[in-house]
DNA sequence: TCTATATCGAGAATGTTTTCTTGATAATAA
DNA sequence: TTATTATCAAGAAAACATTCTCGATATAGA
């Protein structure tokens, strides 16, 4: 907690905190002070020790009886995900999903500022969604070692997804999150992370098939 | 196996089949006719063996020297998902998101079929998106019930997202793939995914955390 | 001040998922 | 025919994640 800020931790508890702190924020408009994992748990219906051993992770620690300072508990879970300071991004691929992307405002509060859209398409480039400009595909990587870009964001087809994915290596993005449907190809160092539908759709359907008829 | 044909199975397994399933139908395209894990497995990148373990939760068995017979592989592992009979869907919210995933035209190849999109917004009601017409939201209930639809889609923001759930359930819907970031509040037996795209970026804004700087 | 109680923290126990290991089998080639 | 090898199958082991249990502590109320 004191020299191993960011230790390794489940990927299931990182995918967890975001959810944890989204109900704490709006604890914190209701002007909340202290708040205890019982009630938390209770809130996101969920085991109220799982939330104990989350939070934990994050390396605060809370008062018997009281419960966590609530400024606190967001600043150590902000600081735990690397949302403390928001990172830049870039996102390749201006059509509905890019521009459904583009324009949720909730990333803001989630440490990622998108600054710029690119794409292929001539009758797309030049016009900017949501106040950020989409620029050619081909200014990227110069853009984004200059800016130092460090995530980069898929929202095109599945054909050309690998091509976008090695002009942000070219760039020396080093995160990208893929919502294409296909895998790519990377070196181990990069970090990835698909946003994987059919994934989720596989667990809908055969949960309905087990269960239904 | 033989009398449990749809008896629980880990989670991350069923995730990892959509994966399984589209390199296969790659592979089909190519005319292969076997398929051994091993090949699969290096070109997905996983482990050999964890391949065979998801394979084998199909029922399927393959032959030593040889693999898979590719067809029965591909029926398999369908079957197991759920995706051998084509399921009809109703998607609620006429956004960007909401028409990005009435044109993805993988749903049709994942054994769900998007039928009808809703709205309450007057200048969306009326039009269709993706040859699918969007409804007035006020509908859904009666034609799900008349169409015996059971998977209803939510890509309305926050706000509006736990009544769109409530007019589902209304309409006799079982299954709700969640695209709004809030945590919904719904009867045990709704079968219920929420498609959390915080998580995702919070395991991608961690690792860059702890990796860089 | 003293007691009762809600809550935390830490470690044990359970359950789940992945990886490892070994043996069996079928195709290929000598 | 026989040896070799690639592959599957199944069970054991390990890693991982979740849930349970219990002792400690701070607050509120008697």
């Amino acid at each position: 907690m004191k020299d191993k800020p960011l230790r390794s931790a489940p990927t299931p508890s990182v995918r967890r905190m975001p959810r944890y702190l989204r109900c704490l924020h709006a604890l914190r408009s209701d002007r909340v002070e202290w708040i205890s994992c019982t009630f938390l748990a209770e809130r996101l219906n969920v085991d109220p020790t799982l939330v104990r051993k989350d939070l934990a992770l994050t390396g605060i620690t809370g008062k018997p009886k009281v419960g966590y300072y609530l400024p606190d508990l967001i600043m150590a879970v902000e600081r735990f995900i690397g949302w403390d300071n928001p990172e830049d991004a870039f996102l390749v691929g201006a059509g509905h999903l890019g521009t459904a992307l583009l324009g949720f405002e909730g990333f803001a509060r989630h440490g990622l500022n998108i600054v710029a859209g690119f794409d292929n398409d001539p009758t797309k480039v030049g016009t900017t969604v949501a106040d950020k400009p989409i620029l050619d595909a081909a200014k990227l990587p110069d853009l984004a070692q200059r800016m130092h870009i460090r995530i980069g964001i898929i929202t095109v087809g599945a054909r050309n997804a690998q091509a976008v994915a090695d002009l942000m290596l070219s760039g020396g993005i080093t995160a990208i999150w893929n919502f294409a449907p296909v895998p790519l190809d990377l070196p181990e160092d990069v970090i990835l992370e698909n946003e994987d539908l059919s994934g989720t759709l596989a667990v809908i359907s055969r949960r309905l098939a087990a269960s239904g008829i």
